[in-house]
DNA sequence: CTCAATAATTTCCTTCGTCAAGTATTGATT
DNA sequence: AATCAATACTTGACGAAGGAAATTATTGAG
């Protein structure tokens, strides 16, 4: 937590977070947004701003009849502490330096040789060095490091249970990034990570449920309900690539047959195309009807997938993403068509975000991560 | 909230839940379980024992070496309120008296004639009398009725927004029943009440995500994530029925084909056996391999979409249940095998249960929304 | 008959947040 | 200019809720 305080009380939690993902807001407005007594937040926001977290904006012109005395708004002091990001690919590491309210300040990033656990974590220890130690001198004001990763993740201590593209079982990374860094290591779930993200800082902000689809080889997504990630009791959730889409359909590599992932998966446009993906994007933007057909069944496959999601959860708003849709003028049409078909009566006016992801905001999603740790924990 | 307190201390309503649904359980284990300190838990259970709620047991002996002082356990004082639930269809109410631990003490139904809202709002008013005035005497100590229907309910305020079987639209179904019945009504989806009392009272106990499937004529399913019940940004949520499970099956009402309920179904079931239900559930039992595959097919849709929810939101277990599973023998090994199949990685391990329904058991649902209510308004 | 072990209660205290009153600051009205 | 209404924020007294530690209660074992 933060730096001076052992256990903050609740309506501090509250407070921060309110103004760090809701943006310079008057203590009025915080309290009627948390229903907490106005006095209640002026108490809550002095020790924030004593320690450097908050400020006090000037004071803005107030509109309306009689008017009265100005709000002075509350916000983040961005600058205040800084929080690496990294994410761990089987091939390479991304990492990022971000702010307080999550923006990207450095990045840098390492090819891996393999995925050989010490060979990671040292390599991990090198990019973070290189990122403290560069241009910004970020050293003295970064305690905390996030990671994401594939697979089946304990964020509560840290371990990796199994990873399948880093081919890694009950690795306790956190305490080996710990050791390596000597920074405060929080590890995630990529996809939750990026959920986390997306519901702090981006689209899922004020939603009270949410959902960030990823496509890409694989097709994942992140769940808030309630306000709270979807974590699942096995520690499965939101895999949306094995959802049925066609019983007929190719068999998939989880034993199944026409699951999503079968279908819109990046190796399944890969074989159905028969091309490499790249050259497939690019032949089904010159016309190849063959090849446009393959994208147009992914994209109906996906629109299934995420109107199951819609059905049955009924979030507020959904992101569609990823690698996947760097092709994203491909499936976009054939998403939107096949989701309206599927999604059940008000489930349909579900908004849907689709568009391509930079690949760095997987690291932010990292980042974010342990700025959440230092709120919450 | 209880008779004498405007609004109860968090954990006074957090001690109640937990001896309601986890039966008789001593001070300390309470508090273990409540994270609280033993003190708390006392000052907590007082103001409840002396209202009545609450008795303590008998002290039970104690195991292990060492011994010590026995603990006596609290228990829930079932008679000492009572709670009416009725479940409104298109051609029927069904109503029962239920104890505070939600078990049925008195039971009756009355036909509709129309779904006339005037008219079921009188027949409400006088199935109430017949249930209160009956043997029992529970008049005195009854206070709330829980109405569950089917549709789109506005659970706050009591509005039933839209419910296609009855064919109402906004009907103000609380403030109708409250001067119908002189008592403090609650309205709840249907297949939400009859999930919130699994939750409280059944299979659901104790887990902190559990999913409810029912079968029948529509399938619904209702679901609790993180401790509460998903309720779905625009009322639309658990719609498992609308579901994909094969892009060239059979057109659905919803518009779309293929959807779980246009081949799960009864409607889908009857039209493709090409009997009445009761005739194709006894063909198929006499052997007749065409029906037999009918319903093979319906199971295996339920199982794909079983296994989205459980690939989705990975919930702690699964019942699976509805009138339509009157005949589960036919349904039951499809539904496990498709279920198997489906399921990614270890959400193949959540447990299923597969049993048919008492009808009663959905007015029994509105009474626990009831008791809910009770407890936590 | 004492002791260790466990359960429940009591007393005292801290913490947190509300309430009600007061201060601050503005534009509009006399 | 002085006043007023409106809104934002702060202050200090108070009360409710839960914790810590000591106390009482009740058992079985030696």
């Amino acid at each position: 937590m933060f730096p001076d305080a052992e256990a903050m009380a609740p309506a501090v939690t509250a407070v921060f977070t309110a103004v760090l993902t809701e943006g310079p807001i008057s203590r009025v407005a915080l309290a009627r947004r948390l229903d907490l007594s106005s006095a209640a937040v002026t108490k809550a926001a002095r020790p924030l701003i004593e320690m450097g977290y908050l400020e006090e904006l000037a004071a803005t012109e107030r509109t309306g009849p009689g008017a009265g005395r100005p709000a002075s708004p509350l916000a983040v002091r961005a600058d205040r502490e800084f929080f690496i990001g990294v994410k761990i690919t089987g091939d390479e590491l991304i990492g990022v330096v971000c702010d307080l309210r999550a923006e990207v300040r450095a990045a840098a990033h390492r090819r891996l040789a393999v995925a050989d656990v010490d060979y990671v974590v040292t390599q991990l220890g090198e990019l973070v060095d290189d990122l403290l130690d560069g241009p910004g001198d970020y050293r003295a004001r970064t305690r905390r490091l996030g990671l994401a990763v594939s697979g089946d993740v304990d964020h509560s201590t840290g371990l990796v249970r199994y990873s399948p593209f880093l081919r890694w079982r009950d690795v306790p990374l956190r305490e080996r990034a710990e050791k390596a860094t000597g920074l405060t290591v929080t590890v995630e779930n990529d996809v939750k990570a990026l959920t986390t993200a997306e519901q702090w800082f981006g689209e899922g902000v004020g939603a009270e449920s949410f959902a960030l689809v990823t496509v890409g080889a694989g097709i994942g997504c992140g769940l808030i309900v309630n306000g709270r990630l979807v974590s699942g009791s096995r520690g499965v959730a939101g895999e949306i690539g094995h959802v049925g889409f066609d019983v007929n359909g190719p068999a998939c590599h989880c034993g199944s047959r026409g699951c999503v992932e079968a279908v819109a998966g990046t190796d399944a446009i890969v074989r159905e195309a028969g091309l490499r993906f790249d050259d497939a994007v690019a032949a089904a933007r010159a016309g190849d009807e063959r090849v446009g057909a393959v994208f147009a069944r992914a994209g109906e496959a996906i629109g299934v997938g995420i109107a199951a999601v819609a059905n049955l959860v009924g979030p507020a708003r959904i992101v569609v993403s990823g690698e996947g849709l760097a092709a994203y003028d491909l499936f976009e049409p054939h998403i939107r068509a096949s989701f309206q078909r599927q999604a059940f009566g008000a489930a349909a006016d579900c908004p849907l975000s689709i568009r391509p992801l930079p690949f760095e905001e997987w690291a932010r999603g990292a980042a974010t991560v342990s700025i959440k740790a230092l709120v919450a924990a």
